[in-house]
DNA sequence: AATTTAGTTAAGTGTATGCTTAACTGTCTT
DNA sequence: AAGACAGTTAAGCATACACTTAACTAAATT
């Protein structure tokens, strides 16, 4: 089974290589082709192929071949999972960092009241 | 010089981790101490403070230490900058999307006119 | 049929990560 | 002053990661 965690772990794990956050860049504007993807990157065709292997282990692309050429897409669900958690995680804070600003402007009246 | 893209990298190396996750989700709530932090993790303290340091270099948090206690809190700088990322895939690719969308409409239709 | 193209597999290497235990440093309490 | 408490440092170990080269498969071209 593969729980919630371990498709975060997977997901920020594929996102933390800035090789595979290009392929994903390259790939939100269409899909492409393992060499299209392999172009721009200073690395040997099978190094490309790990990172495409970790993308699509992550669940972040999918691929599917055709004659002898693969075409990769992004999978934007796994994206948006990720993104979800750090929106979360901020608005959690923001809301407590207002009600601290709050806290800190009632005491600022209260001051005001003394003078 | 640390630039975006190793930012980035430290960031979502950092979050890739169920445990770093938990102390983000912890401290999101409000600061906290490293013993706090560590409470509900099942490791030493040795890597509980392994842990911290991923965090602390990456920015996603600060800590200070007063008298014999660390206090840890959220900085929601770094948060936001790779939850910016993965927003502006994402919508860059619904663009994408939602044109092909269209042009399949506008397929519907012509089929429709065919009628 | 021979060659080129597109991708794949296998094996090896160096570095990074995630953890451990043991020993240690200050700070607070009694 | 003695001990407990909160955290830290150092060293070691096993696994995972990012790459490489060499050898290979299968599809398209010539």
């Amino acid at each position: 089974m593969l729980n919630e965690s371990s498709r975060l772990d997977r997901a920020f794990q594929a996102l933390a290589d800035p090789a595979r956050r290009g392929m994903l860049a390259r790939l939100a504007s269409g899909p492409a082709t393992v060499s299209e993807l392999a172009l721009p990157l200073a690395m040997s065709l099978p190094a490309v192929l790990q990172h495409l292997q970790a993308l699509e282990g992550s669940g972040l692309i999918r691929s599917e071949k055709k004659g002898r050429v693969r075409t990769c897409r992004l999978n934007p669900g796994v994206l948006s999972t990720a993104e979800q958690w750090l929106v979360d995680r901020r608005s959690e804070w923001e809301v407590r960092h207002d009600r601290f600003e709050e806290y800190v402007m009632e005491l600022k009246d209260k001051e005001n009241d003394d003078d």
